[in-house]
DNA sequence: CCGGTTTTAGAACGATCGCTCTAGAAAGGA
DNA sequence: TCCTTTCTAGAGCGATCGTTCTAAAACCGG
C-alpha cells in the first residue's frame, strides 16, 4: 500500500514490493494473482484503514460542524507525518488508472460519494443547529468541501507547504459561515 | 502532448509517440534529448496553448465576475470535446511526477500561483463593483475557486458525468454571492 | 543532375518489466 | 524423527522499456 501510494501504479515494480515487504514473488502471486489485483487490495486497504477510520466521526449520527472541522484538522495533522506526504491514494489512483480501469473507477466514485454524503449529513445537522449560514444548501456545501479535499490531496502531493494547505482548508470552511 | 495528457508519463512509451506523431525516434531525440525533456516540452505547450489561452480573458485588466463565470463555462464546454476528456494535464503531472521531479513541480506551482492570482485580481474588481458578497475576502475566494478547478480536473479524469461536473462548478461559484 | 546535408524507418542494445518456475528451507502433526 | 505441506530465494522467461545506431530516402542550392 505504501509503495503504490507513494510512487503510483506504473512506477512501482513487483520487485520493489518484494524488497519492501519481505514477501516472496510466489507468495504475492499465489495470494493476489497479479499486480492489478494486488493494487486493488492495497487501494481497498487504504480506503478501509486510512480514509474509513478518518470518516468514522464524520459519519456519526450526531455529527455536525465540529466533526467537519475535526476532519480537516486531522487531515492537516497527517501532513506532518512523512508516511502521509504522498497525498490521497484514492485521488492518485483516480488520475493514474481510473480513466481506463473500471475497478479503480468504481472505487473512486464510491469513495467520493460516501465522503460527500457524510459531509451532507453533517451539514444538515449543522444547519438545524444554526452552526452554519442560514441560506446555505447542505448538498452544495458538501460538494465544495469534497472538492476542497480532493484538491488538498493534489496540492500536498505536489509538495505545497503546510501553512498554505491550512489556508486552503480554512478558506473552504469559511464559506460555511 | 496529447498522449502524455491522456496516458500520463509512465504509461506513454516513446514508440507510441513515434507512431502517433509520425516523427522518427532520431528526430525526437535529436530535438528533445530524452523522454523527460520531451515531456517538459509537452507540458509547456499545454500550459501555453490550452491553459494560457483560457486564462487570457481572466487576466485582463478589467476582468471581474463575468470573466470568472466565463472561465468555468469555457472549461465545462471543453468537457464535451473528446480531445479534452483526460482532465487537466498540469494536475495529472502534479500527481504523476511532481513529488520527485523539481522541473515538473516548479511548473505546477507556477501554474497554480498564476491561476489563483488571476482569480484574485478579478475578484478584487468584482468586489469593487458590488458583484460579489460584501464580506468576501478576494484571496480566500480565489483559493476556493483554484481548489475547485483542480478538483474538477480529477473528477473529469475519473469519468464523472457532465451534469455533475457542472453542479460542482455552480456550487463553487455560488459561494461568491 | 549532382554532392552534401538532414531526416527517415526500423533494427538492435542493455535494462527492466510482470510473471513463472525450481530447489531448498521452514513448519507442523503423528 | 519423518513425512507432508507451505513458503522463500532467486534464476529465468518473453516482452517491452528508453535509447542508440545504421543505412537508405528525401531534400536542396548550384
Amino acid at each position: 500500500m505504501g509503495l503504490f501510494w507513494r510512487k503510483g501504479y506504473f512506477d512501482t515494480a513487483m520487485r520493489d514490493i518484494v524488497a519492501e515487504t519481505g514477501v516472496s514473488h510466489a507468495g504475492l502471486y499465489s495470494t493476489f494473482g497479479n499486480k492489478h489485483e494486488l493494487f486493488l487490495a492495497a487501494l481497498d486497504l487504504y480506503q478501509q484503514r486510512i480514509r474509513g477510520e478518518m470518516m468514522r466521526a464524520l459519519e456519526g449520527p450526531e455529527s455536525a460542524l465540529p466533526e467537519i472541522r475535526g476532519y480537516f484538522e486531522e487531515l492537516l495533522n497527517m501532513t506532518k507525518d512523512p508516511r502521509f506526504e504522498s497525498g490521497c491514494m484514492m485521488c492518485n489512483a483516480a488520475i493514474d488508472l481510473a480513466p481506463e480501469d473500471p475497478a479503480v473507477s468504481e472505487r473512486v466514485h464510491g469513495y467520493l460519494d460516501r465522503l460527500i454524503e457524510a459531509f451532507r449529513g453533517a451539514l444538515e445537522r449543522a444547519k438545524a443547529r444554526g452552526q452554519i449560514r442560514e441560506g446555505l444548501d447542505p448538498q452544495a456545501a458538501a460538494d465544495v468541501l469534497g472538492s476542497t479535499l480532493v484538491a488538498l490531496g493534489s496540492f500536498q502531493r505536489a509538495g505545497m507547504e503546510e501553512e498554505r494547505l491550512e489556508r486552503f482548508a480554512r478558506n473552504a470552511l469559511a464559506t460555511l459561515i
